[in-house]
DNA sequence: ATGCAAATGCAAACCGTTTGCATATATAAG
DNA sequence: CTTATATATGCAAACGGTTTGCATTTGCAT
């Protein structure tokens, strides 16, 4: 977080350093929330570096491919969420009312996986776990 | 899947009996893996019952709202395939050379669901659990 | 400073899915 | 069995998020 230098990054994957990127990385970077396209495109704007969401589009494009950013499919149907990779196993988790997602660090499966490998002879790859309820302050609410 | 009824099952579900709805729910009972709305389209005029495409989808609807069917959007992106809904918790493990899908049964998530909902003060509600690698076959040919 | 590969803007295409409306059909009432 | 009516279907057009082709601009190596 502190003095990021998202030129220096963008080198460091062999991308070329402009505004665009450096900007779009910095939104991802800062946002608590994983963001929609068209979220970072309406942010863009209002930071006066106002881009072509078709360019939103190629730049999150190549910055999931470079692992820069995570694209996750948390709402099912509909639109992608984009979030800064921290280069940390994580998962989500959702909730179903005010659609607020909350990243969570552990990660149950370690475990599952072995026995799964071993039960279906598949080399496991991976896995994706979203988890879905109900926030604190939605509770209250109703 | 012996003397299957589904006439009667969509009258207890209060749907109309109906030559494309006992034939869908046909051919997702018999199906081995999920399918798409497309691929129920084209199984449908393979079977002599060929059916419009926003037919298959309002009838995949309506089965997903009554709980016949279960959607799923393993693949992330695009599309959505649809499953006979057995009335299990189930996960999927997905190929990723031949995308075959397998259902399993068993769920890890039990005890982990009350720890989070402990520490995050969350309802929990439910999860979605994907898991992918390479099938014993697909290993075998690279 | 300059040349070239790569990035961007713009508009149009794309693809899975949904919708409005006219017609056809299943089911309940007589 | 016939009829009335609510519901299901076909068709074509719209939709929404995302992608693409092409002309122009820009970053960066030289």
């Amino acid at each position: 977080m502190k003095d990021m230098n998202f030129g220096r990054d963008l080198a460091r994957k062999g991308l070329r350093n402009t505004k665009h990127r450096a900007a779009i990385l910095s939104i991802l970077e800062q946002s608590e929330q994983p963001l929609t396209a068209e979220q970072v495109f309406l942010e863009l704007k209002e930071r006066g570096e106002p881009a072509n969401l078709s360019t939103v589009y190629r730049v999150l494009d190549v910055f999931t491919d470079k692992r820069m950013v995570k694209k996750l499919n948390i709402t099912g149907g509909g639109r992608s969420l984009y979030e800064y990779d921290r280069m940390v196993h994580n998962h989500h988790l959702l909730c179903l009312g005010c659609k607020k997602i909350l990243a969570i660090g552990s990660c149950p499966l370690g475990d599952y996986e072995k026995i799964l490998a071993e039960k279906t002879d598949f080399a496991i790859e991976g896995h994706r776990l979203d988890i879905y309820g109900y926030c604190p302050e939605c509770r209250r609410e109703n």
